[in-house]
DNA sequence: TTTTATTTTCAGAAATTATTGAAAGTTTAA
DNA sequence: TTAAACTTTCAATAATTTCTGAAAATAAAA
């Protein structure tokens, strides 16, 4: 397969999948564009390129820089702002991993503890339900914890220690 | 709050949050009343709580069971199917963690592998496309494999080891 | 059998989410 | 200043996903 070919294949599988897991489309779409690409790009570019109106290339790229993932940069001599997507791909892991855990795992805490808090009864079965939120509770500070330290880790600290700790 | 208020309060929030998160606000709210109830419950009794039609929770249920969370039961003297969640949140944690691997992951490994393999061309441009897909390969594998530590383990297990890791 | 209870399916309707495109807003250059 | 280049917004529309409800299929009871 030609290059620009594989790079269209992946940008646009990448977006389907993405689907599959309830992130949007074009937005993939956009990130993948401006992962594989050399050069900063447009605007202009990422339209020509995803065929997509600039109403919608502007929501997506603004949602890539408000998860931490795309920057603005100034081409010299270009009026026009150009976008691009770090390459490291641990430091695109952590990101995306620091902003899922801020919008989706701490507001589920909140609500859990609010929830246990918030029942008078005392009978067996309120104390089981409190019981419940509790497990919940505990099972994602367990998971919150475990991605904080994934967070701030060095890829290759964080392998080596795992297979020294799996082989305990 | 009373405690029925608190079971509704938790299975309506439970659906909004999912909806955060790409999953069917229905399907949430029908795990959310299972887990709390402290019965099976029927097709008919889960139509009443959440007010939804019967085809539709036809289709949820069997979801949940497809996703290994929910389980059928009989009922003495019933003729009809029961449902009930698994109580052990540990246990729900490391199967929705297994279906995620098998039905996220694992699709993106063969797709990034395959795009490697692909590319005829040699230039420096069609490396760096490699690289690029090796890396996405090779972090992806790691929390792969992470994950699979996490489903094999027993929660106090990890978490002590996960204690000792850290504090190194 | 036949009848009755229950589950499943699926086409159409409703709800939700994503996209367009043109107008309004902003910034830079002349 | 004014004009041109560019970005942002947002109402209307399109696309997608979810839900309903009634008919078909299945299973148990009579």
């Amino acid at each position: 397969m030609k290059l620009e070919d594989a790079k269209l294949k992946y940008i646009h599988t990448w977006g389907s999948l993405a689907t599959n897991w309830g992130i949007n489309k074009t937005m993939a779409q956009v990130h993948a564009l401006l992962l594989v690409s050399t050069k900063p790009l447009s605007a202009d570019d990422i339209m020509e390129t995803l065929k997509i109106s600039r109403g919608n290339v502007n929501m997506n790229v603004r949602a890539l820089i408000d998860w931490g993932i795309v920057n603005k940069e100034f081409v010299v001599g270009e009026r026009k702002e150009f976008f691009v997507a770090g390459k490291d791909i641990w430091e695109l892991f952590k990101q995306v991993t620091k902003e899922r855990k801020k919008r989706e795992i701490e507001p589920v805490l909140k609500v859990l503890e609010d929830l246990k808090n918030d029942v008078e009864d005392n009978s067996e079965e309120a104390e089981d339900f409190k019981k419940m939120m509790g497990d919940l509770s505990s099972v994602t500070t367990t998971v919150n914890g475990i991605l904080d330290k994934a967070i701030k880790a060095d890829e290759h600290w964080l392998l080596s220690n795992f297979t020294k700790m799996i082989k305990k």
